[in-house]
DNA sequence: TGCATATTTGCGCAAGTATGCAAATATAAA
DNA sequence: TTTATATTTGCATACTTGCGCAAATATGCA
């Protein structure tokens, strides 16, 4: 895994690392349809701003996708790429180098 | 997943999501034996005293476990706690809230 | 056009974090 | 005991980050 790699990937991580991020990430989740920021906004303990730039962040990282509509945003999870970020990841992980053991 | 899950789910993932952190973990991957702080010192771009600090981050995450040998200390990677934790946050997101699609 | 609602952005602040250096500690080996 | 090596810790510093507030922007609607 080559240094771009992991920083790229870092930043995914940190990402989703942050309490009130993954709180929204998690909302999105339970949500079968899109949600705009003011409906996210109840599910962490910050104002509308903050949700905003969470969100900023997030689909910077690919993590949620945007879709104006009117004066609002609809926000969606991109579940399948994160998940599969998460799942590549714990392939890395999972296997050895060289493989000495088993 | 209720708030303290989020929380401490949200710590695991900021630890692995510095780049820094997230190379020494990526070195310990590829050894398939536990390596030295000494040794990891090598693989960023850190003195031994900040790979140490990594290091304890990483082990309070539980993401590496410590096992002393004389005056040093050998670090391996908990893989399988690692990786389930990634793959437990991809099910969950993978998976709608309400099964309303497909 | 004028007003209401949704979202973004500038600003400042407080807290957190990563870092290197030097000193302290631990322990093996001479 | 003395010395050398590995690791940790205190400290200062620079940088980043999350936050709320207020103002700006965007857009729908009357």
């Amino acid at each position: 895994m080559d240094a771009q790699t992991v920083e790229s990937l870092a930043g995914f991580l940190k990402a989703l690392g942050e309490v009130n991020r993954l709180s929204l990430v998690c909302q999105l989740c339970d949500c079968s349809t899109p949600q705009n920021a003011m409906c996210l906004c109840e599910c962490c303990s910050v104002d509308s701003s903050g949700v905003s730039r969470h969100l900023k962040v997030l689909s910077k990282e690919n993590i949620v996708s945007v879709e104006k509509r009117g004066r609002e945003r609809s926000y969606s999870l991109n579940r399948s790429y994160v998940a599969s970020q998460l799942r590549v990841l714990a392939q890395k992980i999972e296997e050895t180098g060289m493989e000495e053991e088993s």
